[in-house]
DNA sequence: CCTAATCTCTCTAGTCACTAGAGGTTCAAG
DNA sequence: CTTGAACCTCTAGTGACTAGAGAGATTAGG
C-alpha cells in the first residue's frame, strides 16, 4: 500500500530517480506494478531496500554484494553458509579498506599540519603515497 | 637514464601496462621520449610518480586530486592553500568513510558470530546497512 | 647474423555504476 | 479541463580502467 511514485520513493530513499530505474533494469530492484498509464507505483518495503543499497554502496560494496546479501535476507531459515562466505570475505575488505584510510587520514592530518604555516615542499602527502611500505596490505583493487 | 620500457615500468611501478598508455592518454602522466621504433622509454621518475598515483587511486583519490596534488608538487614554493583545501576535503571524506566502514565491520563480525550457530535470520548486516542513523554525514557520493 | 619468442604499438570495444538528454505521455492541482 | 510537473523509454556519455585484434619492435639464443 501507499502507492509511490518513483520520485517520491526517490525523496524517500535518497536514491536519484534513473538510478531507481537503473537497479530495476539490472535486476537488483523488482519491477513494480504500473499505473493505468504505465507508470511505476512502489510500496513502502522499497524505501528501506533502496536505503540498504544506498548505504552499502557509499560504504565500498559491489552490486553484486549487495544483491547476494538481500536475496539471503529474502529467504533466511536457510543454512547460513553463503552468507558466512559473504560476510567474511566483506569483513575481510572492509578490514584492509580502515587500515588504509587510516593510514592516509594520520598523513593527511599532518600535511594539513604542516600546511598551516608553511610551503607545499612541507607536504609530505606525494612522498608518503609513493612509499613503498604502502605496499604490505597490497591486495588493493588497484592492480 | 636507466631507459625502462614500459612493461619494466609496470614491474617497478605495480601500474599495468594498458593503464599506463591510460594515463598518458588522459594528460596524468607525460608522455616519454619513444625509441627508434617508436616505443616508450621511460626513466626512474616515473616509477615514483606511477606508486603515488597507484596508492592515492588505491586509498579513494580521484585522478583529478591527484592531478591536481602532482601539479603542486611539480612547482613547490607555492602557497599551500590549494593543497590544504585538497587534503581537507580528503580528510573529511576519509573520516566519514572510516566510521561507515567500522560500523558495517562491527555489523559482519556479530553476523559472522550468529552465523556459526545459526540461521540467516540472525543476520542483521541488511538492518544495520538501511538504518538511518548512518545517514548523519550524508554527503555521500551516492547520491 | 638470423630466427623465435616476447614485447610493444594503436585502436576499438567492453565493464561498472551511474548520469544526462531527447522526445513523448500521464497525472494531479486548480 | 487545462496546464505544468512528473513520468516514460531510449540512446549516449562519464570515469577509470580492461581486454582483444592485428601489426611491428626488440632481444636472447644458436
Amino acid at each position: 500500500m501507499s502507492d509511490l511514485s518513483i520520485g517520491k520513493l526517490s525523496r524517500a530513499s535518497g536514491v536519484k530517480v534513473p538510478t531507481i530505474r537503473y537497479y530495476e533494469n539490472i535486476g537488483l530492484l523488482a519491477a513494480p506494478p504500473r499505473s493505468e498509464g504505465g507508470q511505476r507505483r512502489y510500496d513502502k518495503t522499497n524505501v528501506e531496500r533502496l536505503r540498504f543499497i544506498r548505504h552499502g554502496r557509499a560504504l565500498g560494496f559491489g552490486l553484486d554484494d549487495l544483491r547476494a546479501l538481500q536475496e539471503l535476507s529474502d529467504r533466511p531459515n536457510q543454512s547460513c553458509q553463503r552468507a558466512d562466505a559473504i560476510a567474511s570475505r566483506q569483513l575481510a575488505e572492509v578490514e584492509r579498506r580502515i587500515a588504509g584510510l587510516e593510514a592516509v587520514r594520520v598523513e593527511l592530518a599532518r600535511m594539513l599540519d604542516h600546511c598551516a604555516h608553511g610551503e607545499v615542499d612541507q607536504c609530505r602527502v606525494i612522498e608518503t603515497l609513493s612509499d613503498h611500505a604502502l605496499c604490505e596490505g597490497d591486495h588493493l583493487k588497484i592492480s
